[in-house]
DNA sequence: ATCTTTAACGCAACTTAGTTGCAATTGCAA
DNA sequence: TTGCAATTGCAACTAAGTTGCGTTAAAGAT
């Protein structure tokens, strides 16, 4: 990994976060581009372009993968480490960007984690 | 749901929880009692013992449904809302009696959370 | 103890997110 | 502009979980 070619797909792909900065589903990323991309190369590219820390990934509520942009990650590592807000109602996802405290676990080193808040969003309340 | 009858498929599964108190995934169920239980009865079960409240779920790290006994949970709801901790060498999952702080986010209401912590356990360490 | 009801079960077929292998195409550097 | 590795599309696959339906078996009633 590492090399990204700038192809007509990486931009299409790129630009639908563009738009604006919620997090969208692997799914709905496939099913809008549908026509211009094909459903393999779309799981290809989000995994290269996660991996190159342009993008960072975590699970729904039910266990669908989502992909927003980073704002602090680097190639190297994902640093941007936040919790996700997920409507129950209208199924939007945020990225929270408050720091919460992780607990030191006896025993065990904690080296990461998913933190998913489930509730009402704005539009919703 | 909610009536659930003592059939032998019901305290086979539940006994798997007895070992135990560590969570399992529902593939490893499934895996586990094939030749006893059908996949979609141990599906079935285990869909209807979170319901009532015996169990608790939780997804991991690879969206995989994960299963655990519920200890302070009633049928109405589950209040045992706890941090799960998966380790990433050997893949086993505890339940963390800690209290987490969940933050106010503005304009929003939080009403769950799901969050699971990731690093090394005492026999990977 | 036997009957009756209906929840629970097994089986096979299905759904769907995501992956793999491979041949064809294309970006880009020489 | 040529060469080649990266990228792409296609078709077929994988695997977790679900659905429909006919059969079996708990558990209360007789």
């Amino acid at each position: 990994m590492g090399v990204i070619r700038k192809t007509q797909s990486v931009s299409l792909l790129l630009n639908e976060f563009e738009k604006n900065s919620k997090a969208i589903s692997a799914i709905e990323l496939v099913k809008r581009l549908a026509d211009k991309i094909n459903k393999t190369t779309v799981y290809r590219l989000l995994d290269k372009l996660e991996d190159d820390g342009l993008l960072h990934y975590f699970l729904d509520f039910n266990g669908v993968k989502w992909f927003a942009k980073c704002k602090i990650c680097s190639k190297s590592k994902h640093h941007d480490v936040h919790p996700h807000f997920q409507c129950t109602d209208c199924g939007i996802i945020d990225c929270l960007q408050v720091k919460m405290n992780i607990p030191k676990i006896p025993n065990r080193k904690v080296v990461n984690s998913q933190i998913l808040l489930l509730g009402q969003c704005e539009q919703c309340l």
